[in-house]
DNA sequence: GCTAGCACTCGGTAGAATTGACTGCTAACA
DNA sequence: TGTTAGCAGTCAATTCTACCGAGTGCTAGC
């Protein structure tokens, strides 16, 4: 991919005057409530600041030349640019969740219960309820952990199904279609080496298999060849997208709507996006800050998953770029860290 | 679900003279392709009647009178109605595959490898290319499926995990976390008891559980417990959605695409659309046929796959009305087809 | 350094006029 | 009787024109 191009938002340099932040703040807020370009006037009266329009006026001039205002044409007031908002997120106190936000978590979580899949399609759509933008939600890939159990299952004699239970709770079924019929005696055989095998490697463990020529050390080599043959990068991560509906809420024009869901589609893409977002350690990639053209007008928050400590995913919302921050870093920032608490704490409820 | 009131299209009555017939069809062909209202001498002028638009104005206040068209207003063309659409698609004559479409079918299917699910996928994929429609795959529950394998493997004290393998070449995992801490000898000897007890039984078969008081007795009336307790429908059914940014180019109007991406998150109410319309026998529910409101404008495709001529599934194809159903109906039969065969000839490949 | 004031720009809107794609009807015709 | 040409009428869509108003940049004065 060609997209190793994110950069951690340089805080350096980018220190406003008291004033100066004022108008951008009010300009954010105020366009990320309307959608509209913001007039000095309306800075004037909502922010305050005892100036005149005119005085926030020639500040603003200012804060376009230094790029972080743009002006749609002439006679408009300004909108932020990328680089105002990303200004204004690195400034932002950081909210607090309304009422009702934080009565839904709590049910949630007090409710939820069944396999981690489940848990974490319903988790999606829980952020994407509460937010109104679309969520995503990225389980962590098995590649490191450990093999707990390996079964290879007879459906008939050409068709068997290599069962494997890793560590972190995971299974993964694969089909083995050998062109020789192997008795249901070698099938099991085949699955006690396999067990003997490969429990405690991991999937990056190189394995010594059988060099004899028959079935059940056919079955065993051709087994190990199929789990060992995954594709390089998180095979077998997992990604829950929530409120795919949202996208036609949030975004306007038909066309951004259509490519933001075609991105959606490719899941690998949506996983490398957020995975690398949160390499960068950032917690909000803004418009062209995670360098991938297509998603230009979109923001993506992220929130990263661990299970005591370790990481395990991450969940993330997905808007345009006037966003409400506040909101939807609070509800992602909630659920990542109840999500978190709730795998760690698993073991210990009924 | 208040939704029963599919029935099957009444091809009596529905006999139009020759002329009133070709002008219908011309009024969709037309209709379809330019998304527009259409007027007596687009009709006149392309169909291969030799007479005036006069006449042909007052054959489509007959059918308009008669149900097939409908007006936007006063001075525009006509358009057709969900009964007009009922006539074409009903006195259809089957289309065929364009080269490209059958190429990419081909292709395909020569290439496609793996598991039972990813093939489903990636055949939602596949037909939503072909068509540039959103297409809907439904792969059959295993509810009637026997167990062909059940394992209990040991996560910690406090935590196992129960995998279950149908003879449907289906796997799925369910947590057990009890109370109190089993050893590893304990769940072994669980496990062994479950497959004693469960192996050939479906999940419809009530199973006798031992009634004794120890961890191991415990363990088995849990496992067994879950694994019986599932939804009483369609538990199990998977459904693939490929293309859901088609969505947004084949309807037009934010609202409208906002409503069909909504319905398409439920994926249950996906299923159950699906299986309805199959039930029926109907291979096209055009707008309010399938009996559900928020779809009025949409027209859903299906064709059954079968396993050596019993029923796993379908794929379906999701549009607007004004849907290209000759193209469309054509991939979803061929797609399902070759599905179906590619299934049944799974085991004797390589 | 701030502000009031002013001229200027330009997108959006409202209304009127025009266009053009239709229709339905009718009278004449085969 | 069925068909057609012709015509008046309807109505959405388009174009235009004028105008409004939000908002700017600049400047002179406090």
């Amino acid at each position: 991919m060609a997209r190793r191009v994110v950069r951690k938002p340089t805080k350096v340099l980018m220190d406003l005057d008291a004033r100066k932040a004022t108008i951008l703040k009010a300009v954010v807020v105020e366009h990320i409530d309307t959608a509209q370009p913001v007039g000095s006037s309306a800075v004037a009266a909502s922010a305050d600041l005892d100036v005149s329009s005119a005085t926030v006026r020639s500040e603003m001039v200012a804060l376009e030349r230094e790029g972080y205002l743009a002006q749609p044409h002439t006679s408009a007031g300004r909108i932020p640019t990328d680089k105002g908002y990303r200004y204004f997120v690195d400034h932002l106190q950081s909210g607090v969740l309304g009422a009702v936000q934080q009565q839904q978590v709590k049910e949630f979580f007090a409710g939820v219960r069944g396999e981690v899949e489940e848990v974490l399609e319903q988790t999606s759509t829980l952020l994407s309820q509460m937010t109104s933008y679309t969520s995503v939600v990225v389980g962590a890939s098995h590649a490191h952990a450990t093999i707990l159990s390996v079964q290879l299952v007879n459906l008939d004699a050409h068709h068997h199904l290599l069962v494997t239970v890793f560590s972190d709770g995971s299974v993964v079924k694969h089909s083995l279609t050998p062109s020789y019929a192997a008795t249901p005696k070698e099938v099991m055989e085949a699955s006690r080496q396999l067990n003997a095998l490969l429990i405690n490697t991991s999937l990056e463990t190189r394995v010594q298999v059988p060099s004899r020529r028959d079935h059940e050390a056919d079955l065993v080599r051709e087994a190990v060849s199929i789990l060992h043959a995954q594709q390089p990068v998180m095979e077998g991560e997992q990604v829950f997208i929530g409120g795919s509906s949202r996208v036609a809420e949030v975004f306007d024009g038909v066309e951004t709507v259509r490519q933001v869901l075609a991105i959606l589609e490719q899941e690998l893409l949506v996983v490398s996006l957020v995975q690398d977002i949160l390499d960068q350690g950032l917690s909000v990639a803004i418009g062209s800050e995670h360098g991938f053209e297509p998603l230009a007008t979109c923001a993506l928050i992220v929130a990263p998953v661990t299970i005591d400590g370790v990481p395990a995913g991450a969940v993330g919302l997905l808007g345009p770029t006037r966003m409400k921050y506040r909101e939807a870093m609070a509800a992602a920032e909630v659920v990542s860290a109840r999500l978190s608490r709730h795998f760690a704490g698993a073991d210990d409820r009924g």
